[in-house]
DNA sequence: CTAAACCCTGACACCGGTGTTAGAGTCAAG
DNA sequence: CTTGACTCTAACACCGGTGTCAGGGTTTAG
């Protein structure tokens, strides 16, 4: 298959699949007139990758295990769990971030409610 | 007083300095031989720019009402609570999103672990 | 044969505040 | 006068997946 049609198929676009296969994640056959060709197994690949990148991982910690859980039950594959840890913890400290962030942004907003019409918002 | 005295009693960095004066937040005037010369308030201003930078919003967003707020009360200056509010959504969205992601990082740790030691983990 | 639809590589843009470097001018202390 | 510490402008790098364009080949249906 041409990547035009991988691309329908997997709902990804031509320009990421290339840049995929430039990461390392997909190594698809070459014609003999340069275009790519792509097995069927591909697809399910495909959406392999996507389920990690959706995970926020980044295309060069999956290439770190993509060929093994491709082949083992996930499991199997000794690096998959310490990343999932280690991602884990940075989403933490980002969702710690946020929320301090939020937190502020509610005081603002209710400071300022308070100074301009006092009393005004406390109305059921 | 010049750039690098302000740097060192703000905790900014020169660079990032020049980078608020670019972006329209800071206007030192000049010294005949081109230094910036700060006023003394250009102190209380960088931190006023520092504190609104560090509730996620944007040089350009804060050059839209920075003027207002250093002569007035935040809660007079119109521009803010909207503000204020489409950055909560933001963040709420973002937030979302982590937990979101979050979330299915636990189910692979979780099945990961069940699948390769079934009851270990549910020790005391 | 031709036009449309694909495919190829390579490269820039994005986002946005900050670090860093290069090359050059300025100033103060010795 | 000289040396070292500042300052100036301008410009690239970063991060990372994706969009988009340029310029050129290939294929396929009419």
């Amino acid at each position: 298959m041409k990547i035009g049609e991988l691309a329908e198929k997997t709902g990804v676009s031509v320009r990421s699949l290339r840049y995929y296969e430039q990461q390392g994640l997909l190594t698809p056959l070459r014609q003999v007139n340069g275009y790519r060709e792509y097995s069927p197994l591909a697809e399910e690949q495909v959406r392999t990758i996507r389920f990690y990148l959706e995970l926020g991982l980044s295309t060069e910690q999956i290439a770190g295990f993509l060929h093994c859980v491709l082949k083992n039950k996930e499991a199997f594959c000794e690096e998959v769990l310490p990343l999932y840890r280690s991602k884990l913890e940075e989403i933490d400290e980002q969702i710690r971030l946020l929320t301090n962030i939020r937190r502020n942004l509610e005081d603002r907003i209710a400071s300022i409610l308070l100074e301009r019409d006092p009393g005004e918002e406390a109305l059921p």
